[in-house]
Order: structure tokens, then sequence, then C-alpha cells
DNA sequence: GGACGACCTGC
DNA sequence: CAGGTCGTC
């Protein structure tokens, strides 16, 4: 059976993408509640369905690193189907001389990658395109902190969270089962939601993957059947929202929401069922390119009182709109136009799970840390560095154990 | 504009 | 109660 690779392993074929941790942390940026799709499968080792494959993320100080698994049947399909559209001819591009001598052919290890060019560069701008890597992180914590000095206390230590451009129905619809949840139980939520509506694209180790729902296959589903699957009320809403896009809009009409202005694309939002102002502004920020919109839930609201001493509305008992609309114009003249972007960096510090990471004193990684294994890391990095980018690297840690002794 | 209760389910 | 929304007053 199938399983999820690992980098060290070496079993299986991987690609990398230059990157640092201060532009992008895989654990903060997929796990803090943007996406309910990533699970850790390994330490360091993110796994999840996007752009209808399914991918392995990793990342060393310099590099993102990822593994694409051959889906059940389409690929091929797909291969032959664009090669016949562009003419672009088939290379082999992990050849066996390229294996790591010494290194032992695993059992499962793949038949080798037939692969297009253009398949490669398919697929690294759609990394770069979710990850949205041309947006310069960096730049933008520094201007932050500039004029914030809590977000420089914060962005210290919750360096690399960045807003992921997700796929507008996923997000949508992922979102409205955020109400009045929290997110474990929506986690589970989703999944089922892939599970029962979406199309499988196969399995590795126990873990089926699927593909998020279409609008058709949300409409077409009724409400009873997501109950069961203990959806609850938002059941209905799941459905009514997807039929009333399909019925009074159209297919694309979710898409076509990243080229109107943020409070069009909010209000237009806003007319579905369980989509409400804070549901909204999340789809916004999150997969229709609206970097202004600031998500105001309960949690924020709490940011902004105890950490910005935010004063008007302390007599309010809930988040009325007026809140929203204040709250929300604060954040935007104390951070800009990319305020949607802060907000998750100060979001992901104040969630529990992450708080273990306030704990240690934030040294700068220089003489505890450095243990022989990141030494060999910091080898390995040297050795590959000049053909990193758009080089096909077949390599295993056992590998980087001996560039390590030839350099030292 | 703002307050309130209901809405599903699970920890 | 929980990372809200809706209908009603």
């Amino acid at each position: 059976m199938a399983k999820h690779a690992v980098l060290s392993s070496g079993a299986k074929m991987w690609r990398s993408l230059p990157c640092t941790k201060a532009e992008l942390r895989l654990d903060l940026t997929l796990a803090c509640g943007q996406s309910f799709r990533w699970r850790e499968t390994a330490e360091g080792h993110w796994t999840g369905v996007m752009g209808g494959r399914i991918w392995t993320l990793t990342q060393t100080e310099d590099s993102l690193w990822y593994h694409i698994y051959k889906n059940k049947e389409s690929s091929l399909e797909d291969g032959s189907d664009r090669m016949r559209r562009t003419g672009v001819s088939v290379q082999i591009e992990s050849k066996p001389e390229n294996r790591i001598k010494g290194a032992p052919k695993k059992d499962d290890e793949e038949p080798l990658a037939v692969t297009s060019v253009q398949d490669t560069e398919e697929e690294k701008e759609m990394l770069r395109d979710y990850f949205q890597l041309n947006v310069k992180l960096q730049d933008l914590y520094r201007e932050w902190g500039d004029t914030d000095p809590h977000f420089r206390h914060i962005a210290h230590i919750f360096t690399g969270v960045r807003m992921l451009r997700q796929d507008p129905t996923e997000c949508l619809f992922s979102f409205i089962c955020t109400s009045n949840n929290h997110i474990s139980r929506i986690q589970g939520m989703v999944e089922r939601l892939c599970q029962a509506l979406g199309a499988q694209l196969c399995q590795l180790d126990q873990t089926s993957y699927y593909n998020f729902p279409s609008l058709s296959a949300l409409a077409d589903n009724n409400e009873a059947c997501l109950r069961d699957l203990g959806f609850g009320y938002r059941a209905r809403f799941l459905q009514q929202s997807a039929k009333q896009i399909l019925d009074t809009h159209g297919i694309h009409w979710l898409d076509g929401l990243r080229s109107v202005p943020y409070l069009q694309a909010r209000d237009a939002l806003r007319t579905l069922p369980g989509v409400g102002t804070k549901v909204a502004d999340c789809v916004c920020l999150m997969s229709l390119d609206k970097a202004e919109a600031v998500p105001i839930d309960t949690h924020v609201w709490q940011i902004a009182k105890r950490d910005y001493n935010y004063a008007s509305g302390n007599a309010q008992k809930s988040i009325t709109d007026k809140i929203h609309r204040d709250i929300g114009d604060f954040f935007r003249k104390l951070w800009g136009p990319y305020a949607g972007w802060a907000q998750s960096v100060l979001f992901c510090a104040d969630l529990k799970k992450f708080q273990k990471l306030k704990e240690t004193p934030h040294q700068k990684h220089s003489h505890k840390e450095e243990t022989g294994e990141s030494e060999m890391r910091a080898a390995c990095k040297k050795s590959k560095r000049k053909t990193e980018e758009s080089k096909t690297v077949k390599i295993s840690m056992s590998a980087c154990h001996k560039k390590a002794k030839v350099f030292f």
C-alpha cells in the first residue's frame, strides 16, 4: 500500500523551492485555522489536498520541499491529454543513476515518474500561488512592527505566518461550518464532508484522500444526510448556499469575486444563508485576495481590548455590525492594506495549541540547538544550493551524512 | 443600531 | 460554552 512520504527516507521523489522560515512556517500556517485539511503525517511533514492533488510538504531552513502523489487513475490521462494539447515531449526526470549510491531501493518505491517539464513548472506555480510566495512577508512584518510594538513583540516568535490563497468554494463551505464551533470539531466535519461528497483521490497508509466537493455535489445533497454526519443546523446552510449560488449566479460566480472590490465581494457573500460578516470576511481574506479584510470574532475582539486598549464598544454584549466595522477600520489604519495578514499572526499567537512556543525564551538558534544533525543539514544545504531551484532532487538524510563528511 | 434566544453537537 | 447567523423585537 502507498505510504506517506518522508524527506529523510529517500524513498520518494522530492522537489524544492527556495523559501526561508521567516517567509513561511508550515507548522503555524497550516494549523492556525485557515485551512482545515492539512495533517502532520510525520514530524514536520504536512499532507493535504490542494488543486486536486495530494501533497506532502516539509521544510528545511532555506527550502520548501514537496512531494506529489499520483492519483488513483486520473493523472496519467491528464498528462497525456496535456501533452497532446501542447506537444511537449515526455522526459524522465528521475533516472536510476540519480539515485544515491548505496541507498537501499525500497519495496514500495514508486515507478519512476513520467513528468513533462510543464507539469513540474505548473506544480511549482501551484505552490507559489497557494502560499502567495510573491508577497514578501518579512518586509510586511518589518512594516507592521515599525508602527506596532505589540506586533513586534509577538512577531519575534511567530514568524512566517502567511495567508493561504485557498480555493473559494472550499474556503466558503469550510467556514460555513465554523459558526459556534471549535477547530478540532471543524476539522472532523470538513473531512466528513469531503469523504461523503468529494471524489476519492487515493489512499496513503490508512488514510483516504478526497477532493473538496463540487458546488453541484453540495447542492444536490439533502440536508438530512449532512445532519446525520453531525453538521447540525449548518447542514441546511451548506446545501442552500450551494443551491443559491448555482441557481442565481452560476458556477464561476465565487471565483469571479476575486476581481471585485472587497466590500462588494463581502456583501455578495453575505446574501448566502449561513454567511454573516465574520464568515464573509474569512472567505474574502483567505480565498478572494482581499488582504484588507479583517475577520472579527470574539477572539479578535478580546485581542483588541486586551492588547490594544480598544475601548469603543465596551458596553456591547456581543459583536455588532458596528463593532465589526470599527475594529476592522482600527486595524486597517494600524497595519495598512495587508491588515488581514497581520491579524492572522496575532490570532495564531493566541491559539492555545501554540502557547508553548512562548515559554522558551527565543534564543537565536546559535549554540545549543546546533546538534550534529543540523550541522549536517547545513552541509547538505550548501552542497545543493547552486542547483536547488527547479532541479529534481532525490536525496536522503544518509546522503546528507555523506556530503557532510566530505565537507568537514 | 442593538439585544436576545434559538440553533446542532461535543468536550 | 465554543472562532456565528438568523429572525424578531
